[in-house]
DNA sequence: ATATATTTGTTATTATTTTCACATTCAGAC
DNA sequence: GTCTGAATGTGAAAATAATAACAAATATAT
């Protein structure tokens, strides 16, 4: 096994090789290729095996890779044969949405705490879980063995809530707010920003058009 | 000015600045240097000026940017100095969340219909939307001109409801189902997945501490 | 047993992206 | 006017990532 520096594409990748792994492995496929992957996720295939080999040898030259272990190999690199306990902040439309998703829970995600400072919200249930006020939250990070911290909550309200995350002892945070947050550098942090993937298309759709590139 | 192939990561961070400087300049700050920028967003001040100098020369040695002017040329580099209507589908927890998010229309887009297949949904308010059936999508996507498209259906209706669009002339896909879709190669696509950040998280939690890389 | 067709794992090559370093330019002080 | 300090714009260097190419390994057919 190698010691590199793992770029996080790779990593990336894996996780979208995983689920489609999932889906084959659903469909009773037992045998993949680097071919099939690449085909199926839409990557060149010696991008598959190198991003692979990053951690190990899974295939059989000649045949492939069988697809129930190497589903169990990316999600083991994943970190996914654990389960995580997530705590959600701000039960707002998002919130709300990331609470009832049940694609997170298939792939060992729990959501072990929602939590708003809204009188009105807090006590109403979401599903089966019943949104809490902040100061409930010290004790259910310990009790719910709570890691990683979710930001769903408005831009004016994002680093207040990450210096709480952090200060309780959460060690990585997703962060949903369109704004750069300051955390130590232990605290692992990654932004998901969902204006930033529309604003690439208007601008393919405008000024690299435009050029003709 | 440059006739360069952009990065898509330069793209990226292009919003990123943009939205900082909307920032900026509503708490009235009117000149910004590269490092200040850098700062702000969590990048390097060489990165900040290397991007923007892909599109031309907008900065004064010795001075800096001058925010409002910067603001208004990246905007327009995105693309978003003009209107842009979307068509969401799928009004369900996350499609409800997009259509009543304000954040878009900040920004220049506009949520110009929102359609689903169930019929207990159509018909339905979202904010002052009302959910459409399918059959009204090609008359629609005419009146509102809508060139952008939003998945937020179940992985296994993605694919018919990008055909959909395709086939109605859309030029652009925002797809929040996680799995690749097949389209044409003149259709911009790009994908928003909120699993593969968090997975990102537990690698670096769990596979990478382990290796104290 | 041997040959053949496949497909992996890996090394070498190429391409892309980021960082560095500094000459250039400008505003303001004197 | 000239000098000084500051910050840009950019070409070169370094780092990183993707692609290509192929030897090694294996299953299957004969
Ligand atoms: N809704 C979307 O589709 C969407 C899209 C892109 C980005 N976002 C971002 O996601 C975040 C949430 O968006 P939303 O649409 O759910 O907003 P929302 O207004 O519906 O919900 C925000 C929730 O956070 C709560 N809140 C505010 N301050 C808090 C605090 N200090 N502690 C705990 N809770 C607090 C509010 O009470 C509210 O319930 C925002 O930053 C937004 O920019 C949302
Ligand atoms: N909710 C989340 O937080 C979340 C997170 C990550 C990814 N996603 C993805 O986003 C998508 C939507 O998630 P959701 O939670 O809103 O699901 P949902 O089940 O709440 O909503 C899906 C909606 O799509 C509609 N639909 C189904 N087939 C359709 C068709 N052919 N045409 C039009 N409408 C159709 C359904 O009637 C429903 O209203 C899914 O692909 C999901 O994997 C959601």
């Amino acid at each position: 096994m190698k010691t590199l520096r793992v770029p996080e594409a790779t990593v990336t990748r894996l996780s979208i090789y995983s689920r489609f792994l999932e889906r084959l492995d659903k469909n009773g496929v037992t045998t993949v290729s680097s071919g099939e992957i690449a085909e199926g996720v839409g990557v060149s295939p010696a991008q598959v095996r190198k991003d692979l080999a990053y951690f190990g040898e899974f295939g059989t030259r000649g045949v492939g890779y069988n697809v129930k272990d190497l589903l169990k190999y990316t999600l083991k690199i994943l970190g996914l044969d654990q389960p995580w306990s997530l705590a959600i902040f701000g039960a707002g439309n998002l919130g709300f949405a990331l609470c009832t998703y049940r694609g997170f829970n298939i792939r060992s995600f729990h959501i072990a705490g929602v939590f708003d400072n809204d009188p009105t919200r807090i006590g109403k249930k979401i599903g089966n879980l019943e949104v809490q006020p902040l100061d409930k939250f010290p004790e259910i990070v310990k009790s719910e063995n709570i890691r990683i911290g979710v930001i769903a909550v408005p831009v004016s309200a994002a680093q207040e809530v990450a210096d709480l995350m952090v200060k309780n002892g959460l060690e990585a945070i997703l962060n949903f707010a369109p704004v750069a947050l300051n955390v130590p550098d232990h605290i692992e942090i990654r932004n998901v920003d969902l204006s930033v993937k529309l604003e690439i298309l208007t601008f393919n759709l405008g000024f690299r058009a435009a050029q003709n590139l």
